[in-house]
DNA sequence: TATTTTTCTGTTAACGTTCACATACTTTTT
DNA sequence: AAAAAGTATGTGAACGTTAACAGAAAAATA
């Protein structure tokens, strides 16, 4: 709000203007209380000739309560994002909540700083659906402490007083991995993780279960790409990463016949690698990646890739929270695993 | 903010605890004025005990400004969206104010509803980035006749007291024409627009100025796949809005050599459909989109386009809204346009 | 007609913060 | 040593709104 040129019309130069009080103006504008017809008149056209809007500040201050949720997103590039963001919307828009997004990209620090804006708002309630990380996990805990409400979406997070949705991303991994294993693949690696950094990356973990399960080794050469995690920079993965990645796999002696990458950017820079070396997908190598992102279906050839459902994680997080931010009593925590789909285009086949 | 189990700290309350007043705890969290390190640090440890917020609405409402600027985005799963929130949000929190973002999908009610929340909750400066529409306009114009800081992106909007940022639209629309035209092509369709619709679409008048200058006849039929544009469903064009234009195109008797569309996903579309039909990019079709999303690269032929100085258009426009923020008097609206610029790939070739 | 209920409007206080001012004590300057 | 400047804290009011209460007039009921 610009005060330099122009002070804003209060209720009471309203109130003053319709000769009458400001508590009669905000009956009038909240449509509550009795007002007769006549005052009702002269009030509403006194607004509309000053152009009266309310102050929420005021107003939030005094009611305890803004109407608002705010959304914390990790990557708004991300597609995944962009369609979590609209249903979330979609919910809350239609329950009279005005939502705020903000984006905290790189760091855990950003990822502060996006809650304390938004509880500094009194935002009624928040959504996080940015990475888990040891700073950001820290803060989120005492934010609940202070008894904001929240709700996580696909993120590693435990509270007794938050809610969570996640998609079963270990099935997930499992079945990507399955699919490979039952067209007769053997050398199946993995892009994105390694050993140890992937311990809390479910679609890998999904990998590592499905091959133990069909007694196949876990061969580390085949694991590789790590996307680091550190509270600094934990960032999406990206095509490069699986550029380079695969470029490692190419080169290496008994090179692997399929590759499932951890999302489908990833499972793009390997697709393009794999194509400068001049090898066939997936006659020479199978590819799957993880998101189904729009571009999947436009890749050449199309990807096969397991799809989150997104709209379904955003629904529910919505309801959970509003359920969290209308009841008064303390609620039972909430928590939601969805299932998630494996698409089979035509990036997969049998090994030569 | 959830109320109905805790009572959040205010400053009364570690005033009370630390044994001074409201103003000395004031004075301490907001580190201006006097207060002796004995006091301050008691109060310090006060406040991390009691685990003491600061109430944004309290202090926007004294302050009359709430370090807060707001952003309207009309599709978020556009990535030009994306990497416009992402450069506006670098600059302003640089300088010290929160970015939050508000999605206006569809329609222009829902713009007029993003304008409102922003404003009822003081924010200090607002960013359209939407497409223009006669009601959304019509309700911006009141704001910033009401005080609103204002600078748009990409929309054709003009109001003395709101500065504008867009993208040459007209010469990048031009340039990819031209680089059809220079290629040989004299059969060139356009996508995503109407001789009659298509007043206000700059890289469309670009179009129809190449085919001019050149003396190449404007074809009704080689112009097709309007996008509505009305107040109900702005709404950008889709894929599927290239792929049935696409399809009218190739039973024409005389099929064009060449097609520029509206944007990247139309051309999306379009290839396809050729696809499709049997045909080949380019030797039977070339054809250019426009805004070079990541996609473009993975398309296959990869897609010749037109590429928007998105980054460069979020700075700036961040740069003049924060500037009006800040200026006391009132100043002089800022206009910039910037150049787009033609990346050729292989989409486009000489006709057969 | 007397009584109760409903309708209409106003008064006061509070939400949590900060600014302007006041007071008192301490240090520096003349 | 007196005056001036600097340091440290407190008081009161205000930002714009609304809930709770109160009082009076009008309408409905007994």
């Amino acid at each position: 709000m610009k005060t330099g040129l122009k002070k804003s019309t209060t209720l009471s130069d309203v109130a003053k203007t319709a000769g009458v009080t400001s508590m009669t103006v905000s009956r009038v504008v909240n449509q509550n209380g009795y007002v007769s017809d006549e005052t009702r008149e002269k009030v509403l056209r006194v607004v509309k000739e000053l152009n009266y809007r309310r102050n929420g500040l005021a107003r939030g201050l005094k009611l305890q309560r803004t109407d608002t949720i705010g959304l914390i997103l990790g990557d708004i590039a991300n597609p995944f994002a962009a369609e979590l963001a609209r249903s979330i919307r979609d919910i809350t828009t239609q329950r009279g909540y005005n939502l705020f997004i903000c984006i905290s990209e790189h760091s855990a620090k950003e990822d502060v700083a996006a809650f304390d804006a938004l509880t500094d708002h009194q935002v009624d309630g928040i959504i996080v659906a940015t990475r888990s990380n040891r700073i950001g996990d820290k803060h989120l805990h005492e934010m609940i402490e202070r008894g904001v409400s929240v709700v996580c979406i696909g993120r590693d997070f435990y509270n007794e007083n938050a809610d969570s949705v996640t998609a079963d991303a270990l099935h997930g991994g499992f079945q990507a991995t399955q699919h490979l294993i039952d067209l007769g693949h053997k050398k199946i690696a993995f892009i994105g993780a390694t050993l140890e950094s992937g311990k809390n990356l479910k679609r890998f973990q999904g990998y590592l279960k499905a091959l133990k399960a069909s007694n196949l080794p876990v061969e580390e050469r085949f694991i590789t790409g790590n996307s680091e995690t550190s509270d600094e920079a934990p960032g999406y993965s990206t095509e490069k990463l699986g550029y380079e990645a695969m470029k490692r796999l190419l080169v290496l002696p008994q090179r692997p016949t399929a590759v499932f990458t951890r999302n489908d950017f990833t499972a793009i820079g390997a697709i393009n690698a794999i194509k400068e070396s001049g090898l066939r997908i997936p006659n020479d190598i199978s590819i799957v990646g993880f998101d189904d992102i729009p571009t999947a279906i436009h890749t050449s050839p199309a990807l096969t890739t397991v799809r989150q459902p997104t709209r379904r994680e955003g629904f529910l997080a919505a309801e959970f929270l509003l359920r969290r931010i209308e009841t008064k009593d303390p609620i039972e925590r909430e928590e939601k695993i969805l299932e998630c789909e494996l698409i089979v285009r035509q990036s997969t086949g049998a090994p030569a």
